[in-house]
Order: C-alpha cells, then structure tokens, then sequence
DNA sequence: TTGAAAGCGCTAACAC
DNA sequence: GTGTTAGCGCTTTCAA
C-alpha cells in the first residue's frame, strides 16, 4: 500500500466540500449533489489521484465484492481451467477471486475459515475426486453463505451443484462406436472397486454397460479392466487385455477408455504391442482435449467443458450474491462435446455421420 | 457473510472483559493477560463460534496479507502453472491470493487499480507475450508498492524479475542434438520479425546460432523458418523447410522447434510427409512437458520452469512484503530442464550420456 | 494486569 | 443540495 495514501478527507478538504459530498459523487448517488459541486469533487478526485479504500467500504458495506474459490487440487491442470470460466464472469459482473493457497482435500475447512474471516461474499469448490462428504460446506449452509459446488455429487438437494454427465459420457462414447459399426468394445473403466470406488468410474462404466444393452450388444465382463486413472494403469490395462482376449475367435474391435491419463497410456500400450490404430482397434477416450490432441493417432475424446462448469458456478453464485437468495436449489448437469478425431476411425469408415 | 456475525464486542460482554483483552489474547500478546482471564475469555471464543473479521483488522493495521497475482493470459494452460508454484509458498507464509479477472494485456492498468484499491500488500505479475513496456508498473513503482515480474525482461534494474533463459534453452537444446552427432540442425524460429518481434524467438534463435558455432558448424539461414507459435504455424512451417531441402544432397538431420505448439504442428507435418522420427529427423521442442510427452513419438524437450517461476517470485515478494524493502533489486534467470524422450533419437543412438 | 477511548476510511441516515 | 455524525470491527496507545 501506498505509505501515504490519499483519503476522501483529502479530497472533501481539497474541493472544499463534506465528506459525505465527495462519497456521494464517488458512488454516483447523482440525486443529491449539484453539478459545480460535483465538478469541483471531480477535480478534486484527479488531482490528488484519489483511489477510494476497497477495505473501509467494505467494512461498513459488509460485503466484499470477492468470492472464494477453493480448489482442492489446483495441480491439475485440466481442473485449473475452471479458473478460467469463472473469472470470465466474474470480471464481468465485478467480483474479485481469491484463490485458496491451502491445497488438498484436507485443507478444505482451513480455507473456508480463512475465506470467512475475510468476508467473502461466496465461495465456490472445485474438486477433481468427487468426495460425496458435506461436512465443510454444514456450517456454510447454516449461515445461509452462498455457495455452489462443481464436480462432487452430493445428495443433499438443498446444495447448488454443476456435474458433469459421467453417465452420459459413457453412453456417448460407445454408442459412437457401435454407430462406426463395432459390436465388440471393450472398456478400461478406471478404479471400479477401489477403497473408495470413483463415482466417475462407475458412471462411466454403467454408460458403456447400458448403451451396449441398447443395441443388443454384449457388455463382456471379461473385457472390463480396472486399473488407477494414470497412464501407467492404462498401459498395463491393455496388455492385461491383450492377454485376456489372445485366443479369443471374437476379440473386441473397439476400445472405450474412461479417463485421459488411462488413454495416453493405452494408445501407447496399444502400438507397442504392433496393433494398427484405429484399424485394429478403435479408441474413444474422455478427458482434457488439449492434451489428447496430440497423441498418435490424436484421440477421440468427450472433452469434459470445465471452462463452462466455472461459467454456469459463477452465474448462479453471483445471482444468489445479488439476489440474497438462490434462484432455487438447482443442480445442473452439463453435457460433454464429443470430439471426433483419429483414434475411433471414423475418418476412414466414412460410416459415422452425426 | 453470516447475517448476524459474532463480533469481538460479543467474546468481550460474554467473557465478562473489556474488548481490548480479547483483542490481546486473539492476537497472542501474552504479556499482558493472566491466565484466568486468557482461559475465559478463550472459552467465550469458542462458545461463541467467534471469528475475527480480516476486514476490520486490515482497516487497522494498514495491510491485508492478500497479494494479487495479475496475468495477462489466463487462457494459458502452461502460464496458469504459475500460480501452483504462487499458491505453494503464499500458503506457507500466510497470503492470500487474488487473481486477477480482467483478462489480457489491455486490462493490466485496470487489474492493478482494482486490486490496489482492495489494498494488496503486493503483485506478482506473470506475462506470456514478454511486452517490454513499464508503464502500468511505473505507478507501483514510484509508490513504493511491492511487486514482482514473471518473464517480462524489462531493462529497468530496479524491478524485480523472474527471467526464463531462452537463450539457453536454444542453446542446451542445440547442443544436445551436436552431442548425439547430428551437423546440420534446422530450426523453426517462431516470429522473428514480427510487428513487434517476440523476445523468446529472438533469443532462442540466438541460442541455435551460437550453439552452431561454437561447434564450428554452419547455421544455414536458408533453414531457418519463421512462423507464428502455433500449431499451424509448426505445420506449415515444415512444409517449407522440406520444400526447401528436398533437393538438397545435404539435407538437415536434426531440427530445433523454439515453441511447444508449433512443435507438434511440425511432427505431425513430419510425419504426414512420410518421415520416419527420429531416424529420419531428430526433434527437440521447447515447453510444456505435460503436453509434449504424449506425441508421437515423445518429444524430447527444454521444460520451462513455470512453477519454480511462481515460487521464486513469490519468495521475492514476501521478503519485500514482510521487510518493508526489497532484499535488493535482483533478476532472476531460471534455466529449464532437458527432458529427453523419443523425438531426438537419444534412446536410439546410445551416444548421448550425460 | 486490565480497560477506556481514539481512530483506521468510508457510508448512510438525518439535519440543516 | 450539502454537511454532521454515528458507526462498521478491530488494534493500540495510554490510564487506571
């Protein structure tokens, strides 16, 4: 901070008008106060380069104009995008970010805490492992603080929530590939049966299930690995496949890989082991675009719209600022944009038209 | 904020003690409160679900342990890494971080006012785009605000900068390629002679020309090829180097790629144009691991230390921040790590060791 | 060792 | 229209 900073004092005694005169022009209160008078601030305001105190109104305002964002894994740099979204309108709309510094799931309470003591107006989460605890977010409620929720599926309805369509993802994915015509796929469905099994494994798994029952076509348990979302999982995944499906008359032609790491690592597993991509097997993956893009073959992805995901958060946290209330307890779910590349083939069956 | 919050006033009447000696347990000046009254009025705290208000202390005590962190390109996912590295040393020190929510270079001046205005104790400022210009800073500046800049290689002494070395990296990368025997080294330069040329691309060509030399080998500016940094841009780029070449006796084995973007532009050119990589053309990028690590094959690349920027910066800022004074004015240049991979052949020559 | 009171910079009644 | 004044919640002399 400036060492001497300029106060509205200044500027009253300067223009030789009252305090209050000067905080009237500054907000624009234009009922009360003439137009010389006005100037004559205005002069004032300029020459002294006065910049009002953000702090000392919000004491006596008892609001901010900032929300908290609290990231519970900011190492994650698809999941950093959600910055974007929301500072989109954030900006837009006049808010400021603060940013949690405190990093892991675990830190969670110390940054509402911190948040709190400097008086956010609001706070949005973020999280990346779909934790289905309410725990730090009770007393938040209680205190009736606005807040909205992305990524974490939690029961209560009474929570303002943005998803994304793990369900969903699934289904598309294979469907695209039942439309290019394969009728045996198989899947690296991520940690199904973990400690704590990841709902996006499971709801992606269950799309890939359902969408193969709706065509009539078999969800062959056997071609069903688990492993951890890494790249590492998703080579040895494939050559636990490979394996499994050697002997097999019928092996599977296609391939429905339910997380980004997984699928670099699979495609990768995929040409060590001399298969021709997407000929001898087609992949659809989901995930982070950017990265999957520049794989080779690049990759057929559902890109997951996380910029969005900050969008829609920090519309309905903002509107519940504004409005002293939430819209309505809502939960919003978005879809994700298939992105059609190589890796499913689809540029060469010529059979995928939508 | 909570409608009705628990203010000092409350822990005070509670206690049964004046507000001043709730103030002095709050903040630990043990020397002036016996332990009867620290035990009730710390009970009162507790009871009362008391939470000091950061605002109301700011207002006091003149600083607001918020920094704001201002990037001219969020959209960035690389450059967004900055603030992993921020977040880590500011979360250790006890800081907050603002971000800034106007977007782009533009907004810089606007950026600055907002978060002067809600009183930050300091700045880090994180650029892309290296412009050379002072102006938003001189303010700062002048009234002796803390701050400090991420890869923007102004010529004033006195500020404090974090510098990327792009010259070494064009260097380092260069010279890896010498070293597992390649003479004749193209490279994609980025925009050289641009409206306003790009600080990095000037460099990092100054890096490939004197690596060349110093290993007296000729740096044919018939291979040198300009183009924006991007993907296209890498693409069409190899286009015209082969072009170029391709009745050449002797043609490049080796080519340098100052940009990540443009460099996966250009493997995929290579590679559309039938050449085996890196038997057929060594590759060594610049940049984002995360991303080039996925290509086929796996670039080998200078990884820019994004992150080590942000904790460097940061450590800078808090020094000043908490000392009053900059330790001394310092620029710091950071070299970045040779990440070796597929691309340049390494794991194929067995020549190069260290 | 504890408490009273001034004041940080600003806004918002309420008088004039 | 313009000015006076009482806080916002807290820290910090300074008395007691």
């Amino acid at each position: 901070m400036a060492r001497e900073a300029v106060t509205i004092k200044d500027v009253a005694r300067k223009a030789g008008v009252a305090i209050s005169t000067v905080s009237s022009v500054i907000n624009g209160h234009q009922q009360h106060v003439g137009p010389v008078t006005r100037e004559k601030v205005l002069l004032a305001v300029k020459e002294l380069g006065y910049r009002p105190n953000a702090i000392a109104r919000s004491m006596v305002k008892r609001t901010t104009g900032t929300i908290g964002l609290v990231m519970t894994d900011v190492v994650s740099p698809l999941f950093n995008e959600v910055i974007i979204g929301v500072a989109e309108v954030m900006a837009a709309e006049g808010f400021q970010i603060l940013i949690s510094t405190e990093i892991g799931v675990e830190n969670e309470d110390a940054a509402i805490e911190t948040f709190r003591s400097k008086q956010v107006d609001g706070f949005i989460f973020m999280s990346r492992t779909q934790r289905y605890t309410t725990k730090g977010l009770t007393p938040l409620k209680k205190d009736k603080i606005p807040f909205v929720v992305i990524n974490r599926y939690l029961a209560d309805p009474e929570i303002n929530q943005v998803l994304l369509d793990d369900f969903g993802n699934g289904w598309t994915a294979t469907q695209h590939l039942i439309r290019l015509g394969h009728t045996r796929i198989a899947t690296l469905c991520g940690p199904l049966h973990d400690a704590l099994p990841w709902r996006s494994a499971v709801e992606r798994n269950r799309g890939w299930q359902q969408a193969l029952e709706a065509h009539g076509l078999p969800a062959n348990q056997d071609w069903v690995i688990e492993s951890p979302y890494t790249f590492k999982g998703g080579y040895q995944s494939v050559q636990r496949l490979l394996e499994i499906i050697k002997d097999s008359p019928d092996r599977p032609t296609a391939l429905f890989v339910a997380n980004d790491s997984m699928c670099v690592g699979a495609l990768k597993a995929l040409q060590d082991a001399g298969l021709r991509l997407p000929q001898e097997m087609a992949v659809v993956g989901i995930g982070d675009p950017a990265h999957l893009a520049y794989t080779f073959p690049a990759t057929t992805t559902l890109s997951l719209p996380i910029i969005e995901a900050g969008r829609v958060a920090a519309r309905i946290l903002v509107n519940w600022i504004k409005n002293g209330k939430p819209e309505y307890a809502q939960s919003v779910t978005l879809n994700s944009n298939l992105i059609v590349r190589e890796s499913c083939g689809a540029h060469l069956s010529g059979k995928f038209q939508s």
